[in-house]
RNA sequence: GCCCUCGUAGCCCAAUUGGCAGAGGCAGGCGACUUAAAAUCGCCGCAGUGCGGGUUCGAACCCCGUCGAGGGCACCA
């Protein structure tokens, strides 16, 4: 047996080995210490004085324990929370920083109607091999506050939230949501009108519930959905494949109106929107959800029909004297009434899609409109569709007779269903009117070098727009928009109104992986709230997790949840103050976005299980003015830093926010928002490559080569074709991080994820580079302690004049690169200060120890080492961050260059508070600056004192 | 189609935010150590910032146009 390979290799080297063994140790002990639980200051895990000291809240968006395990690309935000929060802690201030699990969802669902597996079991595993995989990369969570969403103490508040926000109304006249009481209170006095007028007390039991569910924020409503009864589910629009088919199983999809819970989060489209100015966030984010709430400013205007009219809505009122036609959407209910008999006069060939009377014509189109899902008409290429109504309406504006079609480019779902099409400054309309010859009137003067064969949405004079009420020609846009909704509203046409994009969020699934609602049904029909003190209500166990499923084609058939066959726990007796009575459950569970909807509350209490959160806990840790709002003008309080991915820029972010405002107003929580700053992460991307079939083969095995200059890639000798995109198991390039710290270690691990680029940028992951961030750690190691004795290597001589310059320049740079989340340039300062040392016999200790503590947000495992073997006892978290000397940060003398017209022609050692014409003259006297201007005229000098002189001549 | 990011050396990325294009890493080359190799250490950078215009004394950075990559939304009147 051979020796000889482990004898190359010194005894203390810091090894992939040896990083293990160390990393382990400290991981057993900062678990077995607590090193990272967080004291709040009331509660169960309050403590006296936490109150006074300064807080700061990082959190990554909830990990979802899938099947497959991490990539390599899952820890690099947890790695930068991690690092930025041990940072935190080295500042003296009190962080709260732990991970959680949104575990509900569809996948284990499936999984369990496939294999009878219970979803639970599936789950709880999967989490266990998310919690080892996490452990090992020495993430400083407070394991206490680690919460899971299937976890009946958890789900017990998401269901107690829900009894709030169904208790809740919106009262437009404050702004805000109150107690239901209130409402029931305001329709008893008559302070605000019953539905349909009739006092209060005349209303029966029923009518009474039915006024109060009409404005309560949770509510049930028919609404269309996509069933498909061979699964024997609704599934969402993105399920849906062009052919009107589910994505899963290819089963026919019809829309059919079913109750189903819905929250009111259109009530807080305003604020939502509002709020936005007041919270930290990326501006793209803010953009994003500004759009999805699509506020928009526009007009109604009722244009004349017959002894009917159409309301339409319009946000370019403005144009109003170009709208040569008008389109109504196919369900538009005005159809039933007003199309005639016979083709009027006029009616040209292209209108009447061959059919030989308008209503014909009219009831062929819906028919075939009906059968398309709201997917295909919005896919179904840009061709646009529609015939003739037979009918002309009156602009109430110009006066002009236009024809009315219908069309499916029109939503009945937005606006009023209706629209005055205007082809020379709407795109759609131009398209429409070119396919059925129609005509159109430009109104805004296109821009220099227009398409006249296009349509104009630009800025511009209004132009062709005036009669004897009303001119708006040479008036801008917004001038002539101002004037025309005055002219409506004087006249009693139209009125000036805001409209949103946003609708009420559908929040009823019928599924078995998800939190039970809260409600139970009397023999009325009515629904009650089920009281706090009998929560949780728990998921019963079934035999089938499936819903029923039914012949795929029968489109009447109707869902039934997997819940309602839980017979026993669906009829129950309950005494809700009036006696025992029987009740029958509500079967619909929560979305997945319920449980996500407010762990951060729960992250900062999650040990109480008296409340949903101390209103005391909850002020320290996410109030305003506190923490990263210290100091901030109109603070909303919430999460100081919260970091996650583009793909949650809407929906979670906006849902979160909306139950959070409903907290805020019902009193809960004295933070207005969630999360007061938010960073979006980029993604770690991998190479992938296809051979010639275009069939993936291992990333990890492909070869580069040099060829013509060029670079090619082989896979087992034949040539393959490189893309770039996400990792993933069916392109057989993932790499896990198990497979990196087995390799090289967690830190080195750690290290190298931060040292890639920027947080916020996708790159691509290169295993080949991992090793540079290994060599680092063990340079750093080396010049600490030696490799073949393992004894400390460190001086305690004072360190020469420039390397304390660097170490103050370092820590300098590092601090503000760690505020910033800047890890990639941290890391390169670090790296630069270490190779300064590698060329010393005995590194000082006055640089080494401040090195290790920069170094251990990034390499917690190592710095502990090698603080321990330093000879200091407690864990290197809490030590002060070093701190610069102002007065090693400055250098004595700078480099200046001296540029003549912006080109660098010389350069000068200057004294680093030179004033501006002492430079100036200096510059001017220099040999190769007197040679290069020569006789040429300086015209002037620009001095930026010390370190630059430009002339110009 | 619309919106948002990003294009700097063979590759990943810096550049005090309008002032010397190069901090750090990978790969590569040369040298030292070694019988040799690995490891380690030292040294080595003419890419002018995707392309075309503009503003400026001065542009990687600001503006306009254009091409490419990635992500998001989609007939929202």
């Amino acid at each position: 047996m051979s020796t000889q390979h482990n004898d190359a290799i010194p005894p203390h080297r810091y090894t992939a080995a040896l990083a293990g063994q160390i990393e382990q140790r400290w991981q057993d002990r900062w678990e077995e210490e607590g090193t990272f639980e967080v004291p709040n200051p009331a509660g169960p895990w309050g403590e006296p004085g936490v109150a006074e000291r300064p807080k700061r809240m990082v959190q990554d968006m909830f990990s979802y324990p899938s099947g497959a395990g991490l990539h390599v690309g899952h820890p690099l935000p947890y790695i930068a929370t991690d690092t930025y929060a041990r940072y935190l802690r080295t500042t003296g201030a009190n962080v709260l920083f732990t991970q959680g699990f949104d575990a509900f969802g569809l996948p284990a669902e499936q999984f369990a109607v496939k294999t009878g597996q219970h979803p639970r079991k599936t789950t709880e595993e999967n989490i266990a091999v998310f919690k080892r995989q996490l452990r090992r990369l020495g993430l400083s969570y407070d394991q206490r506050r680690r919460i899971s969403t299937i976890d009946p103490s958890y789900y017990r508040w998401t269901q107690w939230i829900f009894t709030k926000i169904f208790d809740a109304w919106y009262d437009e006249r404050t702004g805000r949501a109150r107690h239901i009481d209130d409402l029931v209170a305001a329709y008893a006095s008559g302070e605000l009108p019953t539905p349909d007028g009739r006092p209060w007390a005349e209303l029966s039991r029923v009518e009474q519930a039915d006024a109060v569910d009409q404005r309560r924020l949770a509510y049930k409503r028919e609404v269309p959905v996509n069933w498909a009864p061979g699964l024997g589910t609704v599934v969402a629009n993105e399920e849906v494949t062009n052919e009107g088919l589910t994505e899963r199983g290819d089963m026919p999809v019809f829309r059919r109106n079913l109750a189903q819970w819905m929250m009111r989060i259109t009530a807080y489209a305003d604020r939502l929107a509002d709020d936005l100015d007041r919270v930290e966030w990326p501006e793209s984010i803010k953009t994003m959800q500004r759009n999805w709430i699509g506020r928009s400013h526009g007009a109604a205007i009722r244009f004349p029909l017959g002894d009917n009219e159409i309301e339409v809505f319009t946000t370019r009122p403005d144009t109003i004297f170009g709208a040569t036609f008008m389109v109504v959407a196919p369900e538009h209910p005005l159809l039933d009434q007003v199309v005639p008999q016979e083709w009027p006069e006029g009616t040209k060939d292209a209108w009447t899609g061959g059919a030989a009377s308008p209503k014909e014509a009219v009831s062929a189109y819906r028919l075939q409109a009906s059968r398309k899902s709201d997917l295909e008409r919005q896919t179904d290429d840009k061709a646009k569709t529609g015939v003739f109504t037979g009918v002309f309406a009156t602009n109430p504006v110009s006066g002009a007779q236009v024809p009315v079609f219908v069309a499916d480019y029109v939503l009945m779902g937005y606006g009023t269903g209706a629209i005055m099409a205007v082809p020379a400054e709407d795109p759609r309309d131009w398209d429409f009117a070119k396919a059925y010859d129609l005509p159109y009137l430009r109104t805004v003067q296109p821009a220099e070098g227009h398409d006249e064969d296009r349509a104009y949405t630009g800025p511009g004079v209004m132009i062709n727009s005036d009669n004897e009420r009303i001119s708006l020609n040479g008036k801008e846009i917004d001038q002539a928009k101002a004037d025309v909704i005055a002219l409506l509203e004087r006249e009693g046409t139209g009125r000036g109104t805001i409209t949103y994009k946003l609708r009420d969020w559908l929040f009823s699934r019928q599924r078995y992986w998800g939190e039970p609602f809260p409600i139970v049904y009397d023999e009325d029909g009515v629904a009650h709230a089920v009281p706090a003190s009998m929560l949780p209500v728990e998921l019963p166990e079934v035999a089938d997790y499936s819903p029923k499923t039914y012949d795929p084609r029968d489109a009447a058939s109707t869902p039934q949840a997997p819940l309602s066959r839980a017979e026993d726990w669906v009829e129950v007796e309950l005494d809700l103050g009036d006696g025992p009575k029987k009740y029958r459950r509500e079967t619909d569970t929560m979305p997945n976005w319920a449980g996500s909807c407010w762990y951060e509350i729960r992250y900062t209490d999650a040990g109480n299980h008296e409340v949903f959160v101390d209103p005391e806990v909850e002020r320290y840790w996410m109030g305003p003015g506190r923490g990263e709002g210290e100091g901030r003008a109109n603070d909303t309080g919430g999460v100081d830093l919260y970091i996650g991915g583009a793909e949650h820029a809407v929906l979670h972010l906006l849902y979160a926010r909306f139950w959070h405002k409903v907290l805020f107003d019902l009193g809960y929580v004295s933070s207005e928002e969630p999360f007061r700053r938010l960073f979006i992460h980029g993604y770690v991307q991998a190479y992938a490559f296809r051979d010639d079939r275009g069939q993936p083969v291992p990333a990890a095995e492909v070869q580069e080569h040099e060829e013509a200059g060029r670079t090619a890639y082989t896979w087992q000798g034949q040539p393959v074709t490189r893309e770039y995109g996400k990792m993933g198991k069916s392109l057989k390039n993932v790499v896990t991080p198990d497979e990196m710290c087995e390799e090289y270690g967690a830190d080195t691990f750690r290290v190298y994820e931060m040292s890639m680029g920027p947080l916020d940028q996708s790159r691509p992951w290169e295993t080949r580079a991992v090793v540079g961030s290994q060599r680092f750690l063990q340079r750093l190691w080396r010049n600490v302690i030696d490799e073949e004795t393992g004894a400390l290597r460190v001086s305690d001589a004072a360190p020469d004049e420039a390397t304390l310059r660097l170490l103050h320049k370092t820590i300098d740079g590092v601090r503000r690169d760690f505020e910033s989340l800047g890890f990639n340039t941290a890391v390169a300062k670090l790296i630069e200060l270490n190779n300064a040392l590698t060329r010393s016999e005995a590194p000082p200790r006055a640089v080494v120890e401040p090195l290790v503590q920069m170094v251990s947000p990034l390499a917690p495992h190592l710095a502990e080492e090698l603080w321990e073997r330093l000879g200091h006892n407690g864990s290197i978290a809490y030590e002060p961050f070093p701190e610069a000397d102002p007065a090693l940060l400055a250098d004595d003398t700078v480099t200046c260059v001296i540029q003549i017209k912006g080109k660098v022609r010389d350069r000068l050692e200057v004294a680093a508070d030179i004033s501006a014409a002492d430079l100036e003259t200096q510059a001017l006297a220099t040999e190769k600056i007197k040679a290069a201007v020569g006789d040429q005229v300086i015209r002037k000098v620009i001095v930026r004192a010390p370190k630059l002189v430009n002339i110009v001549v």
